[in-house]
DNA sequence: GTCTATAGCTTGATAGAC
DNA sequence: GTCTATCAAGCTATAGAC
């Protein structure tokens, strides 16, 4: 065996690739079988055939990248000498964890990450049905939780599971990058500035937290 | 001619509060012109009789609260006097200006409204198509922007437009009410406690606008 | 593992009687 | 304004040859 084969890739990652980038773009009702095939330029029947149903293709596309993102998030937040840091500047660092990589893997990540990023922010809107973030990101949130309770003494046990919330909410609706920003500011800013916005999203999102325990 | 007559409102109306129930719980392609009709007990032909096409049914779901809540908050805003705030106790009341009327109608007004928060939130997390949001939002938001710079003279403009962003993103995340919390705190919080959730953020949307500036 | 062909069902929308 | 009946198109999934 040398290394792996190659040829075997090709039609299941395609198919991948091209949901991943359907689905984040018009969610799952709205794309078709027909359309991620037609998109791979491949036959309709290899969708059941490599992953049985439409639905077991989206729950692929999710696990795909989750592995790597919360590696990434968990090992920034492991990274953290908190016994060096201010209170404050320990939130904004729990914020950069949490942040960073998405942002990271969006901007400078092969095309598929920023199609990512904007699937499981839209994911994580939705009521029910496909929304499965939570067994994949649960774990890291629970640690991510547990360190703002460590750092923030003041801050009571449900402040923060709802900061985290307050954190969750703000950030993917950027990671959506729809036309908002653009069409408020008439096309002076725009949805598709992510370092900026990421830049000071944490500083807002570190304000918030120290507002939750200062009253 | 002695005020309204009734009977004509029936139909029509069953219809728009199952569509707007039903859109609100499973999103636009996830509902049938059939499911919407069996639900309101009415014929399948009656949809588009009365809206013509399923998406002109979503529309009028849409644009039947967004004035009243659009007059909920430029009421709300136009109340503020801001001679008599600090700085932060007026980010504080804008806060609350834009975040209480969905609140207030999400738990004490008709069934109907909770659907109707709940639908817009998930509208607003949308990349495109049926996202309608901005028309019918756009003008009270330029208002809150405007405010948030005449009282934080520091706050650059482009930052009181992320400012918005995150402050929408926040608040539509909790609105739509998903079992993120519940799950995360096995049940010990949950989504659905919407008072002590929206009592917190307006701490920390306030906590982060004033985060925005001091650095 | 790929491809054709198709089964079986649901979709949004309409025509036309009442 | 309501109702029945139906159309044409789209859908997911599968059977079976290669």
């Amino acid at each position: 065996m040398t290394a792996k084969r190659q040829p075997k890739k090709k039609t299941r990652d395609k198919l991948l690739d091209v949901a991943e980038k359907m689905f984040a773009e018009h969610g799952f009702d709205a794309v078709s079988v027909r359309d991620i095939t037609d998109g791979a330029s491949v036959r309709l029947a290899s969708v059941n055939y490599h992953f049985e149903t439409k639905y077991k293709l989206f729950l692929a596309v999710v696990a795909r990248r989750a592995t790597v993102l919360n590696q990434d998030r968990k090992s920034a937040l492991d990274k953290i000498s908190f016994a060096d840091l201010t209170p404050e500047d320990g939130v904004r660092a729990i914020a950069h964890a949490f942040i960073d990589p998405m942002y990271q893997r969006s901007t400078q990540g092969d095309e598929g990450w920023k199609s990512y990023c904007r699937l499981i922010a839209q994911q994580a809107a939705l009521r029910h049905s496909p929304n499965i973030t939570a067994e994949f990101f649960n774990p890291f949130a629970l640690e991510l939780i547990a360190q703002l309770k460590k750092i923030l003494p003041g801050l009571e046990d449900r402040q923060a599971h709802y900061a985290f919330q307050y954190m969750i909410g703000a950030t993917i609706y950027l990671f959506t990058e729809n036309e908002r920003l653009d069409s408020l500011s008439r096309g002076k800013y725009s949805a598709h500035d992510l370092d900026t916005l990421c830049d000071d999203l944490v500083k807002f999102v570190t304000g918030g937290v120290m507002g939750l325990i200062s009253s």
